[in-house]
DNA sequence: CATTTAAGTCCTATAATAAGACCAGTTGCG
DNA sequence: CGCAACTGGTCTTATTATAGGACTTAAATG
C-alpha cells in the first residue's frame, strides 16, 4: 500500500507535501537555492544514496521545480537548476531555516546564517495582512473550499 | 540502516527537516494550527493509522513542539496543543500553503484559503532586509557556519 | 591514450508507513 | 445503574520507501 496521498486534497498545504513532502527533496531544493547544480555535487554533499538522488531529480523535474539545462562550464553534461516554481518555495525553505536558527542550537552554537548581498543578517518572514499589517497565527484562519465570497 | 540524520547539521534547513520533515508531521501540525486537539480528531481527518499518530504525537510532544493538556470540556481525556515552538512553525505551514495555493490547483479549482479575523484574503508572505526591505531569493546567500563577524 | 571522474542504473537489505485486530478506560443514554 | 458506543491507544504483519553499493557508459583530464 503506497503511503496516503493528499494531491487532490483541497488543503494546499497538504497537496504541497504530497508533492515535496517526502524524505530529501526539500534537502535538494535548499541545496539548489544553494547553487548546487551537478548531480555529484547533490551526491556529495547531501551523502544520498545515487539512486535515490537519481528518482528525486526526475520528480523534482517533472513537477516542475528544477529543470535541466546544459552545464554552465561548456562541458556535455547537464545541470539541475530551480524553476521559477521552484524558486517559489524560497518562504518555506527560510521558514524552515529560522524555525531551525530559532529552536534547535544551543546558545552560541554554531549555524549557517542567511544575510543579504552586503552581508548583513536579514529579518524575520512576516505574513501581512491585505493592508500591509503583520499577522500572527492567532491573527487567522482557514476558510474551506466552498465557503467562498457570498 | 535509519534515514540519513541531520540532527547534527550546521544548516537549520536540514536540522529542522531532521526533526519534523518525516510523512506526517507536518500535516498533524498544520491540523494542530486548524483547531484540532483530540487524538480521533487528527486520525480522523488524516486518515492515518493508530500506531503512526501515536508515534508522530509522542514525538512531537518531546520535541516540544505539542504539548498534552488536559480536555478542554472537563472529561478525563488528553489533549494535543501547540506550544510556543509549535506556533513558530507558522511561517513554514503559510509557506507551503501559498506554494501550493500558486503552484498546484488547476484555474478555478476550490481550495481552502487563509483569511484574516475580518475574512479578508491575507498578503504573501515577506522576509524583509534589516532595515525593512523586501528581500527576493537572489537578494540573499548562505553564509556558512564559522564564517562569523570578521 | 589510459586513467579518473561524472552521471547515472539496478539490485538487495533494512527502515518507515499502512492496515487492522485488540484492549482498557470513559462517556452517554435508557 | 448497566450496557453500548466512543476514545485513546498498543501491537502485529504486510507493503512501500530509503540505504548501500556494485556496475556501466560517457566524458574529462593529464
Amino acid at each position: 500500500m503506497k503511503r496516503t496521498g493528499f494531491s487532490g486534497a483541497e488543503c494546499p498545504v497538504a497537496r504541497a507535501l504530497d508533492a515535496i513532502g517526502d524524505w530529501w527533496s526539500l534537502l535538494i531544493v535548499r541545496d539548489a537555492f544553494d547553487g548546487l547544480r551537478r548531480f555529484g555535487d547533490f551526491q556529495k554533499n547531501l551523502g544520498i544514496a545515487k539512486g535515490m538522488l537519481s528518482t528525486r531529480l526526475h520528480t523534482l523535474v517533472e513537477l516542475g521545480v528544477l529543470e535541466l539545462v546544459p552545464a554552465s562550464d561548456g562541458s556535455a553534461y547537464q545541470e539541475y537548476a530551480l524553476t521559477k516554481r521552484g524558486r517559489d518555495l524560497f518562504p518555506v525553505i527560510v521558514g524552515l531555516r529560522q524555525w531551525g536558527e530559532a529552536h534547535l542550537y544551543a546558545r552560541g552554537e554554531p549555524h549557517s546564517d542567511l544575510v543579504d548581498q552586503a552581508g548583513q543578517p536579514v529579518g524575520q518572514l512576516l505574513l501581512p495582512s491585505r493592508t500591509g499589517r503583520p499577522l500572527t497565527w492567532s491573527d487567522t484562519k482557514v476558510r474551506k473550499a466552498g465557503a467562498r465570497k457570498r
